[in-house]
DNA sequence: CCGTATCCATTCCGATACTG
DNA sequence: CAGTATCGGAATGGATACGG
């Protein structure tokens, strides 16, 4: 069962929103893109969520395939939540989140920066084709 | 009053979250950044939204510092709310949803363009201090 | 350790009716 | 137009107990 539906609204980030839009489901996916948290009882302390709450949402997030569930085999192991591809790449929702906040609210604890070098990361508006910056208050948006 | 907190959340994705998390937040700010919206109908008709809720997310986007609400004077003209630059900043959280669900869900309706020349706009992963591009899998958080 | 089940309280949402 | 008032239903939350 997915979250609730925007049903007049076509666009993508209504699309977006309708997997990731309840409450708590991008402050888990933080915790699993950004501190690799897999399991259920790592995501209860982390943020301190309902048991129930925490198991609707990792079970719609399996069913709407940004997470992988894979369940303990015979010779042991554990049971985890794997990020898929598509789970993965919302990292740029989260990072977008959190420069706001940063800039808007308050500074928080967090730095994102390049697994390799360690070197500090942004996310910037260019145009596609050059490396033009461009300002957030120029951007409009078109239909297709 | 501003919606639900995240208390045990120290990081700015939360703090964000607890401005604009709530159900049909994204949207009424989508509607107000890439449609120009101003007016209570305007964004009633977009989204189907029952009038009761827009009017306390309005209300809690002007608490929040998003928004701004121009009454009308005594010499007429309407009441009309109006993005602050801080509301304006979250169109890169747009954007990135946009993407994510353009990539992943289905291609939408929008695009995004450079006002001046209409060129196609790209948010794009770099290190901070040069032009090098980033994949997303390579992002990790530290803590400051 | 990883959940599921249950109960109950609170909050949120949607529909509708209504007012200046 | 721009909201407010009201109401019922749905979703969410917390606590706790229980089972594989």
């Amino acid at each position: 069962m997915l979250g609730r539906l925007y049903e007049n609204q076509e666009c993508s980030a209504a699309r977006a929103l309708e997997l990731v839009g309840e409450r708590w489901s991008l402050l888990i996916l933080r915790d699993a893109m950004f501190r690799n948290y897999t399991r259920f009882l790592q995501f209860q302390k982390s943020l301190g969520i309902a048991p129930n709450i925490l198991a609707k949402r990792l079970e719609d997030f399996v069913a709407a395939g940004l997470m992988e569930h894979r369940q303990p085999g015979i010779s042991g192991g554990q049971a985890d939540y794997l990020l898929t591809q598509k789970g993965l790449e919302l990292k740029a929702v989260i990072m977008t989140l959190t420069a706001w906040g940063d800039k808007w609210v308050r500074p928080g604890p967090i730095v994102f920066r390049n697994g390799a070098d360690d070197q500090p990361i942004e996310l910037q508006l260019r145009l596609a084709d050059g490396n033009t910056p461009v300002d957030v208050a120029d951007v409009v948006a078109r239909r297709r």
